[in-house]
DNA sequence: CGCCGGATTTAA
DNA sequence: TAAATCCGGCGA
């Protein structure tokens, strides 16, 4: 099923995702938030302008890892999905802790445990240890980093995806973000309303 | 909880 | 020059 959906349309892909599980290492985290981005006809996609370096991942296939530099100082970890060359990938923007606190909170920063504590996608890649390194790794390889199916969410929220002010109109208010609704592990929950 | 400014590197 | 962000500080 979830092998299945990833092949498939990046918006129910990304609804697919939820709920599934990276892990790690010791480290596992529960997967509550995801916005998803099309190939070349999204101006909200990196692939709006082509093939470049840094993207080139997103025309491979499906269930490997997208990372890039974001903002001067975070990574953003990103699942590739659709079909291969369609250029479509799934942001992962919150998660959850299941396993691996101690590590997390070192790799945080942090001293407590919070259900803030890996919601945002950049605070998902420093949890789990991502870098460049990452980029192209195969999610689906045992070692390294792993997605694992797991139970989806009993409800989904819904809206549009952050931080996309460049994009036409149209392509801002496509309501691209899901969320599992049962979870605190969620960024700015007043802008999502249920699916 | 929301808004604001600063941090900091890279891609196009 | 702006970017798929985070954090701390402040006010409601």
């Amino acid at each position: 099923m979830s092998a299945a959906a990833l092949q498939g349309p990046v918006a129910r892909a990304a609804q697919a995702l939820l709920g599934q599980f990276l892990v790690r290492d010791e480290v596992i985290l529960r997967i509550t938030e995801v916005e998803a981005y099309g190939g070349p006809e999204d101006s909200a996609s990196h692939a709006r302008h082509g093939r470049t370096p840094r993207n080139a991942v997103m025309w491979g296939p499906a269930g490997r890892a997208y990372l890039y530099f974001c903002y001067g100082m975070h990574w953003m970890l990103n699942v590739v999905t659709g079909p291969e060359g369609s250029a479509a990938a799934v942001l992962i923007r919150g998660a959850e802790a299941v396993a691996g606190l101690e590590t997390i909170l070192a790799r945080r920063g942090a001293t407590r445990a919070t259900p803030q504590l890996c919601a945002g996608p950049g605070k998902v890649a420093q949890a789990l240890g991502l870098d460049r390194a990452f980029n192209d790794h195969d999610l689906r390889a045992e070692g390294g980093l792993i997605l694992r199916p797991g139970p989806p969410p009993t409800c989904l929220l819904a809206g549009p995806r952050l931080g996309i002010a460049f994009a036409t109109l149209e392509d801002q208010a496509r309501p691209w973000r899901f969320a599992d609704a049962d979870s605190r592990a969620v960024t700015r929950r007043t802008l999502l309303q249920p699916l």
